[in-house]
DNA sequence: CGGACATCCTGGGGGC
DNA sequence: TGCCCCCAGGATGTCC
């Protein structure tokens, strides 16, 4: 699942390979990715150029001339650079076509990625992006606290609220939890402000990490898309054993796959 | 308002 | 070996 790191990883290949290209027409295959009308979409974009790609939380922003759209990978989504000679993939679902010849697939197992058309300007006081916390790198360590000393909830799965911290999805929330020798499943508002200030440390640390390293990739590797680079040595995500050995134990927290070593991690605060 | 849970999708894994 | 069933998982919507 591309996180923070994964997005940023992608952004930085597609700006190679899009940036001043124009779309010359665009085929939308399966609608329900483009969260608006398709047709809208289709005539805002087409003979536009890409002129800059952003990053806020996971989600990219493309900026064209007078209007941008936001991307959201979710579990799967890729985006691939294809000539014509390309063969089609069952799970291709938006092709942008662009002015050299070349085309922007847009591929998704699960189909969950959507795309949206923001207004150029404003799109980060705009849903979607305005509903997102700060990214760990500029999250404020008192801001943070007060929130989470309210909430009830693991903080494994406050970790997982974007929110709160924008940026870290399920794989990098289990990381973090390891690198703070926390339990995931420690009440979110047990968390002392001293433990708060190097929860967000520590996020910014991982994630830096993980952008320097290209991403982590659990599914499919670059040569099937653009989605990271690199496997980065995971501690205890899909992991047996702890770095220490120990045995990694797999728990469910709120619906979703939670690995924590449970000698390491114990509920220190 | 916060928290729990369903929803969207498909491939893959488990069970038989 | 093969088929069927079930389930993970990010964001969003619904319900209480």
């Amino acid at each position: 699942m591309p996180e923070l790191p994964e997005v940023e990883t992608v952004k930085r290949t597609l700006e190679n390979f899009i940036l001043n290209k124009k779309i010359k027409d665009i085929e939308v295959i399966y609608p329900r990715i483009i969260e608006d009308d398709v047709e809208v979409f289709k005539q805002r974009v087409v003979n536009k150029t890409f002129l800059k790609i952003d990053r806020v939380g996971k989600y990219l922003i493309f900026i064209l001339e007078d209007i941008a759209f936001v991307s959201h990978l979710r579990m799967e989504g890729k985006y691939q650079i294809c000539t014509k000679e390309t063969s089609l993939s069952k799970h291709d679902h938006v092709i942008f076509y662009l002015d050299d010849d070349t085309q922007l697939r847009y591929n998704d197992v699960r189909k969950f990625g959507r795309m949206k058309l923001v207004d150029k300007e404003s799109y980060k006081t705009l849903k979607p992006l305005n509903q997102l916390g700060k990214e760990p790198f500029e999250a404020d360590v008192n801001e943070i606290y007060q929130r989470l000393k309210n909430k009830d909830t693991a903080i494994k799965t406050a970790l997982l609220d974007q929110t709160l911290l924008a940026g870290i999805g399920n794989i990098y929330a289990n990381e973090i939890c390891y690198a703070m020798h926390l339990n995931p499943q420690t009440k979110a508002k047990a968390l002392s402000k001293k433990r708060v200030k190097e929860l967000i440390e520590v996020s910014s640390f991982i994630l830096n990490e993980a952008i320097k390293q290209g991403g982590t990739t659990i599914h499919s590797f670059s040569a099937n898309g653009i989605d990271g680079l690199f496997q980065v040595q995971l501690k205890v995500h899909m992991q047996e054993k702890c770095p220490q050995g120990h045995d990694i134990k797999k728990i469910s927290l709120n619906g979703r796959g939670t690995y924590y070593c449970p000698i390491c991690q114990k509920a220190r605060r």
